[in-house]
RNA sequence: GGGCGUUUAACUCAGCUGGUCAGAGUGCCUCCCUUACAAGGAGGAAGUCGGGAGUUCAAAUCUCUCAACGCCCA
């Protein structure tokens, strides 16, 4: 097949478009629900419908697209299904933006006006990152593509509330959650970020009731005092063991409460008494429910305080609240002392401001029933995490599991599927459709958590909860690629999730990938602004060259130290490639390769070895991939294609294409063709377009595209031993007279003679090489022997027992020579002492096994010789 | 406070169930625009494998311990 010449360089921008058009159109990303074959399918972790694409999108897919490549390969049924979320908190926070900008807040408009804003932003960004998706190249089955609040899904995220409703595990409670005052939503336990602050420990003097005197508490939040309901005291506490059972009276506020004893304090904080804000704090609360405290909420959903405090400080921020009530009581005498403190305080994740503990009536899911299969489908291996670590936090999470809330008072999302009565708000309601008499019914105001939505993902994909054959061709899912972030928020919940509703596990395979940080370690992200932006980088260095220097670079298990500087790599690979490619092009005759049956046809040792090695790279990749190695598996096709094809199999084929036999040039002909085809089948998968492009140019009339070709496995009948330990001695003896060459400052342009003493039996196999060491070692005459004479002026190398000389008249530096060879010889000087001590060591040849003992006599015997024949050398250098 | 992870060349990392003279890329030094590629070619320098102890005939690899850094949970 003729195809033009290729250019001279590798011309990304205007062939990734067109590859990606051409699969889309032959349809070959779409995954079919009745065929035969065996399925691999993922779903896409899906991204935030309103985000935008990062550098962590960019490595999380790239890994799912070269699985879901490799599987389509392989001849399997491959479906990647694409989607996004609809992300409630992120998304209704911008949206809320967008219309404050416009000067309208979200209290004035009606919650249908407020939704239809929500979904007319989705229309206009929600499409942002799948084309995005499209121009990184993922072979995502698009005909399928789903977003979280689409009809079908939402019906599934409900049966799934009524469900779990009907089965006892959701009810309702009044309770204390984690609340964003920016938001003014509850949160989950794992949206809450612990971060570590210098503050202040305020020493408050409470005076005890009917008493000349005072007791005094340690708080780090002043301003609740003005909801404190009791003191509390370790009962064990001598100190204070004679008040229990008095009272206080609250500063500011003249309230009376309790000293109460609670176990819970610890004597060793403050003054081991401690005020207790039963409806603001977590540990309050127990105490609270244990002692039947009063619970007051002194805060408005935006953490300003309301009418349940002293009028002066109404409707105060927090912030301002906490001054006020400093200044109040310093101002009569109540601060004992104030000391600097460094504490833990929670930040709600998206709100970016200290959380609440706030008292709501919330739904909850009950945890411990769901997560007891889960527990034992990734410690019994039947999911595997990669790398395996990650199972030990999945483990004390999941052990120590909470229930879950899943209520968020939000607009944006999944209104829960539960009716009050109107007459009679106690009277429930709870279906998929809603009540038959809807003007009866209110429905509850609040919508679920995100992920009590993409926790049914891989499932509600397809049309569950009904049964289709889509979902029983590609559930379960045969790999989930994200980050370790979300372990619990969504992997840990999808598995109790896949096995609650359908009774089997969601995914076997999990891999965590990296975490991406800048070159000083910092994590990327937006409001850090280090994060590049990903177009940027495609078109600076191409699609391809992006994802495979991101893969090259993705350590296993470890963060990420992205900078530019590693793409390079994946730049120069690519264009390398295509030059590699190119240069094979221009050899063939008339654009045409050779009709050889390469089994049949008696092929030379660097054909042979080309062959052999390119099917132990192919072996190397497959075991690579399949541990999820995806740095190592590139790492092999990296080291084949440049250091084996390029540095030696091209260089030795030059001499056959520019040589005077024929049928040798048209034998390396259709090796370098097959070889590379080969590489472009392995390197697919990482790089794409280029690999579709190159492909297109050699490929045969019946050959199908590179996309659906058949996946290289590898053969470990391929191997040969021979052709390798050749090649391996052919490159030693080209490799010692460059050094040699370069050593001594030979000109580039000026050829030197070898000789070779000693070839034992190599002596044939050596001659049947001349033309490639003379050419690719410069070397214009070359003379073998067993006893021959070291010419004068000639420098020496030892290869493989075999005395290498190059005659260098004039040039010959014997002081470097000296050097160099004294170098040598003291390396092996060390090296023999280890040899020898072990082959000594009774115990060592008593224990170690044959083979081991064996290597370390050849090792012996070898670098003996060498040092000998080093050292014979040497002594003539003098 | 509990847990997890990391520490190998100047930098970024490989090194599998202990046993090839510890590897690669980048950077550095020398030489080269040789008709595929200067985004390239050839050669070179560079590491007491974080410290210490132990197990073993044998440790970068296994165990313990210490240290530094990072992450998660409380």
């Amino acid at each position: 097949m003729s195809t033009p010449q290729l250019d001279k360089t590798y011309n990304w921008d205007k062939l990734e478009d067109h590859w990606y058009q051409h699969w889309l159109d032959h349809g070959y990303f779409h995954g079919d629900d009745a065929s035969s074959k065996k399925s691999y399918s993922i779903v896409i972790p899906p991204p935030n419908v309103t985000g935008m694409l990062t550098m962590g999108h960019v490595l999380n897919n790239t890994i799912q697209d070269i699985l879901i490549r490799k599987a389509r390969m392989d001849g399997k049924n491959a479906c990647w299904i694409p989607g996004t979320d609809h992300a409630s908190i992120a998304t209704e926070t911008k949206v809320v933006e967008m219309l404050e900008s416009k000067g309208v807040s979200k209290d004035s408009i009606t919650r249908d006006e407020f939704i239809a804003h929500a979904w007319d932003w989705k229309e206009k960004y929600g499409g942002i990152i799948i084309n995005q998706l499209k121009k990184l190249g993922c072979s995502c089955d698009w005909r399928r593509e789903r977003f979280t609040m689409d009809e079908g899904y939402s019906r599934a995220v409900s049966s799934a509330f009524v469900k779990l409703y009907e089965k006892g595990l959701i009810y309702r409670g009044h309770r204390l959650v984690n609340w964003c005052p920016v938001s003014k939503s509850a949160i989950s336990d794992e949206e809450v970020i612990h971060k570590e602050l210098n503050g202040k420990l305020w020493y408050f003097r409470y005076p005890i009731t009917n008493q000349d005197d005072y007791i005094v508490v340690a708080t780090t939040r002043p301003e609740t005092m003005l909801g404190d309901t009791a003191v509390a005291v370790h009962p064990d506490d001598d100190r204070y063991k004679s008040l229990i059972g008095k009272t206080v009276t609250l500063p500011l506020v003249s309230r009376e409460i309790p000293i109460i004893a609670d176990t819970h304090v610890d004597p060793e904080f403050g003054t081991g008494c401690v005020k207790v804000t039963p409806a603001h704090d977590p540990n309050d609360f127990f105490m609270g429910e244990n002692h039947n405290l009063e619970f007051i909420n002194i805060m408005n959903n935006d953490g300003s305080l309301n009418t349940n405090v002293p009028s002066k400080y109404q409707s105060l921020t927090r912030e301002a609240a906490r001054e006020a009530v400093v200044a109040s009581l310093k101002a009569e005498d109540g601060i004992d002392k104030i000391e600097d403190y460094t504490h833990n305080v929670g930040y709600s994740e998206r709100g970016q401001v200290p959380i609440e503990y706030y008292m709501s009536e919330q739904w909850y899911l009950k945890m411990e029933e769901l997560s007891k299969p889960a527990l034992k489908a990734v410690n019994s291996g039947q999911i595997k995490f990669h790398p395996d670590h990650w199972k030990k936090t999945y483990n004390h999470w999941m052990e120590n599991i909470k229930d879950w809330c899943i209520s968020r008072q939000l607009w944006w999302g999944h209104q829960i599927p539960v009716w009050y009565h109107n007459e009679d708000s106690t009277q429930l309601h709870v279906s998929v459709d809603g009540p038959q008499d809807p003007e009866n019914w209110t429905q509850d105001e609040d919508v679920l958590d995100t992920w009590a939505s993409s926790w049914l993902w891989p499932f509600s994909v397809h049309s569950w909860p009904e049964k289709n054959q889509s979902l029983t061709t590609f559930y379960p899912t045969d790999a989930l690629v994200t980050g370790p972030d979300i372990i619990f928020f969504w992997v840990a919940r999808m598995i109790m999730s896949g096995y609650e509703f359908l009774d089997d596990l969601p995914f076997k395979d999990v891999y965590f990938t990296s975490i991406l940080r800048d070159k000083t370690g910092k994590k990327f992200s937006k409001s850090l602004g280090n994060s590049p932006d990903p177009f940027d980088l495609f078109k600076e260095y191409g699609t391809d060259a992006v994802r495979f220097g991101v893969m090259l670079m993705a350590p296993q298990g470890l963060d990420v130290l992205f900078s530019n500087s590693q793409l390079e790599v994946g730049r120069n690979f690519m264009n390398k490639i295509w030059n590699a490619s190119r240069f094979v092009q221009m050899n063939l005759e008339g654009g045409k390769v050779p009709v050889i049956d390469l089994k049949s046809v008696e092929l030379d040792l660097p054909e042979r070895w080309i062959l052999s090695q390119l099917n132990q790279t192919a072996i190397k990749v497959n075991r690579q991939l399949d541990r999820f190695h995806f740095n190592e598996a590139a790492k092999a096709i990296y080291e084949f294609t440049w250091s084996d094809f390029c540095d030696w199999y091209i260089e030795i084929a030059k001499t056959r294409f520019y040589g005077e036999d024929a049928e040798k040039a048209n034998v390396a002909r259709a090796v370098s063709v097959h070889v590379i085809k080969g590489i472009l089948r392995l390197l697919h998968p990482y790089a794409p377009f280029i690999t579709e492009e190159l492909w297109a140019h050699f490929r045969n009339e019946n050959d199908a595209d590179l996309i659906v070709t058949l996946w290289l496995n590898g053969d470990s009948s391929f191997e040969d031993k021979e052709a390798d330990d050749s090649i391996t001695l052919l490159k030693d003896i080209i490799t010692a007279v460059r050094t040699i060459r370069s050593g001594m400052n030979v000109p580039p342009g000026k050829k030197a003679d070898l000789v070779i003493r000693n070839v034992n039996g190599n002596k044939t196999l050596i001659e049947s090489f001349d033309e490639i060491i003379r050419t690719l070692g410069k070397v214009d005459d070359m003379t073998l022997g067993r006893d021959l004479k070291k010419p004068d002026q000639s420098a020496t190398a030892v290869v493989q027992k075999m005395e290498l000389f190059v005659p260098l008249k004039g040039l010959i530096d014997s002081k470097q020579e000296y050097a160099r060879l004294s170098k040598r010889l003291s390396e092996l000087e060390r090296h023999l002492l280890g040899v020898r001590d072990k082959l000594e060591n009774k115990n060592f040849m008593n224990s170690a096994p044959a083979n081991i003992i064996e290597n370390e006599k050849k090792k012996l015997q070898d670098m003996t010789a060498e040092f000998e024949l080093i050292k014979a050398n040497l002594e003539m250098l003098q």
